[in-house]
DNA sequence: GACTCGTGGAC
DNA sequence: TGTCCAAGAGT
């Protein structure tokens, strides 16, 4: 199944910024942070907004908290912004302002975990690493496992598949990695996977067993309606909005329940995604 | 391990 | 309309 799949990639693949010849290591961490849980199309814009305003790591340490949170918009989970601008000052301070070509390294910047380090190392460096996203995952519960869908949260056992699928040569290894990705993303999806268009369907183990339904633990919704995320949000949207300080009063009024309200904004200035200044209001931190 | 953490599009 | 889902990480 390794030459269909690398074929359809080169014949399918996405013609995204982040995956350009002379794209930055730089440019590949931020398009991987700002990819986590959050649409390739809502990321593009906002990714090159921050590439052509920060093109190295030290631009974006010089600036405030603040403006990362501004100009993260709304990609949501803003603590990645954060995040983000932690591994900068990071990057700054330790690596000569540039990314490590290490795994370990990558894995203790902060927003950094184990699917990212290794999307970096891989995409950016052609390190063999074993990259294990939600496409992956599913892919291979279909595939290999034969399942509709992957398990609530990755098993050792999954990530232990990846790596004894992965192609031993690093730079064939990168593409595999990413050609999986892509067929998670465009071909094998979650709801309707399009099976008569799927490279890989003739060594199917899922088409072979005659496409049996999901019988895993049941897999929770996030609620949102009435949450202290939902308030949050509401909060962050105005802060990002006002050219400056915000009246406590004008945060409240966004929002029912008061007291809720208030344990929001104690959250967000405890995040460090929030600061109070004087006489009640509040602004993006600076 | 179970939670928490945004946002908007698709169905 | 409500539910599901999207290149997860940190606690």
């Amino acid at each position: 199944m390794l030459p269909p799949l690398l074929d359809w990639y080169a014949a399918h693949a996405r013609d995204l910024p982040w995956r350009q010849e002379d794209c930055s290591p730089w440019g590949v961490l931020v398009s991987e942070v700002m990819l986590q849980q959050t649409p390739v199309a809502r990321v593009e814009p906002i990714w090159h907004e921050w590439l052509a305003r920060w093109p190295e790591p030290g631009d974006l340490a010089a600036e405030p908290t603040g403006e990362a949170l501004r100009a993260w918009g709304r990609l949501g989970y803003p603590r990645r912004a954060l995040r983000l601008h932690a591994c900068a000052v990071q990057l700054t301070e330790e690596h000569g302002g540039l990314v490590p070509a290490d795994l370990g390294a990558l894995r203790s910047l902060p927003g950094i975990g184990s699917y990212t380090a290794a999307a970096v190392a891989a995409f950016a460096f052609g390190i063999r690493a074993t990259v294990v996203d939600t496409n992956v995952r599913r892919v291979q519960a279909r595939a290999v496992t034969g399942e509709a869908l992957p398990a609530p949260s990755l098993t050792v056992a999954e990530t232990a598949l990846a790596q004894r699928l992965l192609p031993v040569d690093p730079g064939t290894a990168a593409r595999w990695s990413v050609a999986v990705m892509e067929l998670g993303a465009l071909v094998c999806t979650a709801r309707s996977p399009a099976c008569g268009r799927c490279p890989i369907q003739q060594s199917c183990a899922w088409r072979a067993g005659g496409y049996p339904a999901y019988d895993g633990p049941p897999r929770r919704g996030q609620a949102w309606h009435g949450t202290d995320r939902q308030c949050r949000g509401l909060i962050m949207a105005a802060l990002r909005e006002a050219p400056d300080a915000v009246d406590l009063s004008a945060l409240t009024a966004l929002w029912p329940d008061a007291e809720q309200c208030a344990r929001a904004l104690d959250g967000l200035v405890a995040d460090g995604l929030a600061e109070r200044v004087g006489q009640g209001r509040v602004q993006l931190p600076g």
